[in-house]
DNA sequence: ATAGTGTACTTTGGATCCAATTGCAGGGAG
DNA sequence: CTCCCTGCAATTGGATCCAAAGTACACTAT
């Protein structure tokens, strides 16, 4: 404690359980750990240095929050989505994002609209560096700017359960550089209708967007299930 | 086995976590626990005779789906929903529910309608023997008998969640005979407009049967915040 | 050859033990 | 009298051990 401890940028060390549970969210998302696959508890043990004790509480974490399914004596496994399950993903996420706009448009300020530049530039950086994590994370910033004021923090926290289920699957449309270039424009679409206060036109924009990730993603999935290696 | 098995009327004895879990999640939903309440792992496990560790996962499980919120070092604290929080899950329930029944209504079938009149009446069965928990069960009952049908289980799903989260004030509602006297009336108009087919009217109807929840929660919600004991 | 069975191995489930953190109570200094 | 510091009790966090269930595979009998 000698002098300068960062007035909040300090993280103390969080319990394994929690890290763990960090370390498995992010493995998921990435598509580190494709859908489908079987979590085995010593396997997590023994990499991340703990014992079985908190991986089992992070998996059952997990479980409650849906990204892991659950069999009593055969463990615990990845979701996996079918095409008519990331159909209806997409769907619910059309109802509550629209709304969400909505009431987040008017509240919008200044700082907001910095943030919702600052997290298209980041996607576009992501975009040349050929980072995934970081593409998905700052795609993630820029979403979420536009819809984080709308202050109702269910209705957040419900989407960004939505947007997880679909994170695997997210980066595997990422992977494809059409795409990719499709999203900064489309974002930047958004950015301005949403400066000219067009609430329609932004809500009808992102549904478009969405669109757009539906459609790759359905040709992506028609073949393989999974075992993207 | 002489002769009679109901086909899949067999229940094994499921794990300790599980079992837990599902106590649990009664507790809370009957107002048991109410919310605000601290959880103690000792205590839990020496009333269901097991160890510590099933019910640190079964916690865990809780946490995952929100019903209980917990701090490292702290522990779980059974979750609280301030009034605006509390009217922030019913609006996010109008939006869902209108698009669940709106979807669900063309493919209702005769038995749905059975089980749906069934509902009713288990509910005004339930609130002759002035029984809670079978109150609150058979009212779920009828509700999503309604929406179920709508093919879409992750809607359900999320829907049953944010059902989840109000249970324990529900149940308060309930303690209201005044309440409960207005359901009955509600859920009988309800039915008729769904057998007549008029979507529109289905969907006011059960706006209305929401609001009037809504305003008796407010009501009892607005002095004392938990401790009903 | 194949279906069924028994056995060994893997993995998960649960209990007990010990360590670490927190909160509180009591005592002492200013 | 107030504030702070120390130490104790209660509670949670994690590791190790053993039991139970499931799985794979070889072996036997038809």
């Amino acid at each position: 404690m000698t002098s300068e401890q960062k007035t909040s940028g300090f993280e103390r060390p969080k319990t394994a359980q929690v890290a763990v549970a960090e370390e498995l969210r992010r493995a998921i998302a990435s598509g580190e750990l494709p859908p489908g696959t079987q979590i085995l508890q010593e396997r997590v043990a023994e990499q991340l240095g703990v014992s079985r004790v908190p991986v089992r509480e992070a998996l059952k974490r997990l479980e409650g929050e849906g990204r892991i399914s659950y069999t009593p004596h055969q463990g615990y496994f990845v979701s996996k989505l079918d095409i008519s399950e990331l159909l209806e993903v997409y769907m619910i996420r059309n109802l509550l994002e629209a709304e969400a706009v909505r009431r987040s448009l008017p509240h919008l300020t200044e700082d907001d609209h910095v943030e919702l530049q600052e997290g298209i530039l980041a996607v576009e950086e992501a975009n040349r560096k050929d980072d995934l994590t970081e593409l998905t994370a700052a795609n993630r910033r820029f979403h979420f700017a536009l819809i984080e004021p709308c202050g109702m923090p269910r209705l957040i926290r419900i989407i960004k359960g939505l947007w997880d289920t679909t994170d695997p699957y997210r980066s595997l449309y990422f992977t494809d550089a059409r795409s990719r270039d499709a999203v900064d424009s489309e974002h930047r679409q958004i950015l301005k209708a949403i400066l000219s206060g067009d609430t329609d036109q932004v809500i009808s924009l992102l549904a478009e967007h969405r669109q757009g990730t539906i459609g790759s993603l359905t040709n992506l999935l028609d073949g393989n299930t999974s075992t993207a290696s």
